[in-house]
DNA sequence: ATCTTTATATACCGTAAGGTATATTTGTAA
DNA sequence: TTACAAATATACCTTACGGTATATAAAGAT
């Protein structure tokens, strides 16, 4: 890796979850040279400007959670278990998740519903991505006549509002029962599902 | 109503929705002046600081909400047709909300939960609050014999954490159809925990 | 070892942030 | 109608924001 390309992963691993904590216009040029060491001519000279290593960051948090999520889940072989697979890392992994400033999307989505484009592009396309790949789980799991024939976009969508509205009251509140509650709800859920 | 009580209401009238788009850090000084027309001295001389005019705005964006819902809900006299008024709400209101920022308790507990104190005591209190009331409303169903034996703490949190997941994802995406889809979902899970 | 490219630091801009002290205006009661 | 208090505007302060032009240092190739 040349010399550039690792102050950019430098820069962006250690400022990712200051913007996930604090936002977009919460978070100074100052916390990113306070948070590298670097100063901001070099800061500027990896990156356009304070938007890029936001939308970098966002990719970078969002990654930090889903990478070790779509390994497991290519592990096992049938519907439902990807699906538990997927519930189940919320149940092991909140704290972390927490520590981290919350979950990247709930964040930046708000963060950037009302103004910032490019974060909010960015924000669209990991929650289309992330939708596509639970229908696709769901679809196979259908096809297969391993699960009933539920409408799959609706499943999904149900599944990631409840997991994130709950992400944000767990959070706010400290109450990391009302995400695991939920979690047993979905798990519930997706029994409900299975044929025969 | 006195000179000064007028101004404080004026001002947090005109900026609520503004701080609910924008956030604590991403609304300016200047952003309360062009929008009431009154100087920073005006301001100034009638709230303590921009914080206190955020918890304001806050307060009152949320009173927005839920003053027509808790007047409707007071005149349906059985639990399952005051969750249903509650449900309906959003269904039917969903244009405004999201014309107005979207969801103001999810607004302001992603904004403040890592920083501002003051407001995120007061979304703790108000999610806190709206919670009290549906577990008041779902437990008073089970001794009346309406609704059966549920979890009520569990049950209301699993509400809020879908209604307001999906309005992050409706409002983000611009798919108004998760959130009435999953209005739908909730209210034939209150059909299910009616009694015979 | 030297030259050149690439990356980083220094020093600086213009602007505007949040906030305050003071002057001015505006309502109101005598 | 005038005197006074309350509310608003003016003018100003300090700080630090995001960003840039330029100088310096560090790597890599010859």
């Amino acid at each position: 890796m040349i010399r550039s390309e690792k102050t950019r992963q430098l820069i962006i691993e250690k400022t990712a979850s200051i913007f996930n904590k604090k936002g977009y216009t919460g978070t100074y040029l100052s916390d990113l040279t306070n948070a590298t060491g670097l100063t901001k001519g070099s800061i500027y000279g990896n990156f356009k400007d304070k938007n890029e290593v936001a939308v970098e960051a966002f990719k970078y948090n969002f990654k930090f959670q889903s990478e070790k999520i779509l390994q497991k889940i290519s592990n096992e072989n049938n519907a439902i278990d990807k699906l538990l697979v997927f519930l189940n890392h919320y149940r092991t992994a909140f704290r972390p998740i927490f520590k981290n400033g919350g979950c990247a999307i709930l964040n930046t989505a708000v963060d950037s519903d009302d103004g910032n484009d490019l974060l909010k592009n960015e924000v669209i396309k990991t929650i289309y991505n992330w939708h596509q790949r639970i229908v696709s789980i769901l679809t196979e799991g259908i096809e297969q006549n391993e699960l009933k024939n539920i409408h799959a976009e609706t499943f999904s969508y149900r599944m990631i509002a409840l997991v994130e509205g709950s992400i944000m009251l767990s959070k706010t509140l400290n109450k990391p029962e009302i995400l695991l509650n939920n979690i047993d709800f979905l798990e519930s859920e997706i029994h409900q599902i299975k044929k025969n």
